[in-house]
DNA sequence: GTCTATAAGTAGATAGAC
DNA sequence: GTCTATCTACTTATAGAC
């Protein structure tokens, strides 16, 4: 199927996304323009209004298509066996998959002020639906008994708060890979849940 | 000292820290127009230029004054005891402090991209300085035997990550008092560092 | 699908009256 | 010390040519 000569919308369309992406990763919501995510780009400010109906729902499709993908993710590696096993894969999982991704990351943590209530609202749900996966290991192997865990809406807080502040000081270019980084993390919460 | 009629300096300089404060927090440093600090204020624009040279010197003085203060609290709460007690006054002195200054906190972690590369150096001087008073109680304990931790670089960020999180989710108004939470965590961070 | 041009509004910061 | 008025620049978003 021939397109009209002068149409590019499969490649700009990811162009502007990526040039977001970026952007607001890096400046945040607020200082970006749309002038500077066209220039990044590569067209004019204009031109972005074929992609996006306006600046909202660009950083809202950002974070939405970040936490399906996180949840698509964490549903499709999850172990189904002993708790400390499906802890061990949860852990080692969200260090990874956050690494992966800082950008999309550091919006989803960042900007959750800047969207409209009704988005925010639907990030919120996404967001909790996540760590009630974790939420549900911990309860798991306290039930068992294998996990002494005080508070487990709490304790899924702190690790989870823990597990990401990997992506403010890790760089690829560091001493550590990520794989090591996973290690050490794991060792961490294993110790600090093990009954 | 009889001041001029009209002069509010002593009363509105304050308000006006304390308007910035509150509306960084909320809104994010970008999204903040100095017309919507004066009207919290309850000056005009033009006014707020007698109590700051510009808007990032705004932001700048509350990171600054923040990051002293927190330094300073830090020093004077300081046991000087065993490593684990030193630990221990440390997780709990970081959460009751942290809780207690929502908006500050949130500030100084997410406003750090909107500070001019001499002022953010600054800021990350003193938030490295913080950060090595815990590695050194991590590094005491290792080396007395009574903390085994692999890495105290990586575990000084992953305690501070973790206990910082409770300004994400921590209301006055829940079901848990500062204490109670401060106990929480020191009891997860004693077991994961617990030679 | 992209361009140029523009509408309509807001930004930070300053000048000068009072 | 605060006001009003203003400068210059930039903002999101749209209209219409190509």
């Amino acid at each position: 199927m021939a397109r009209t000569a002068g149409s590019h919308s499969d490649i700009t369309g990811p162009k502007v996304a990526d040039a977001a992406l970026r952007l607001f990763a890096r400046h945040g919501y607020a200082a970006v323009s749309m002038r500077q995510i066209a220039a990044e780009v590569g067209v004019q400010a204009g031109a972005l209004y074929n992609y996006t109906p306006d600046k909202q729902s660009l950083l809202f499709d950002l974070m939405r298509g970040h936490m399906d993908e996180l949840i698509a993710a964490s549903d499709a590696q999850g172990s189904t066996g002993a708790p400390r096993d499906r802890l061990e894969a949860f852990v080692r999982f969200h260090i990874l998959f956050h690494l992966a991704r800082p950008d999309a990351v550091f919006i989803s943590y960042m900007e959750l002020r800047n969207l409209t209530p009704e988005n925010f609202t639907v990030i919120e749900g996404l967001r909790r639906s996540y760590e009630d996966r974790l939420e549900t290991i911990l309860k798991a192997g306290t039930d068992a008994g294998v996990f002494a865990v005080a508070d487990t809406k709490i304790t899924t807080l702190a690790i989870i708060a823990m597990l990401t502040g990997v992506t403010t000081w890790y760089r690829a270019s560091g001493r550590l890979s990520s794989e090591g980084v996973a290690e050490l993390y794991w060792d961490m919460v294993r110790r600090a849940v093990n009954a």
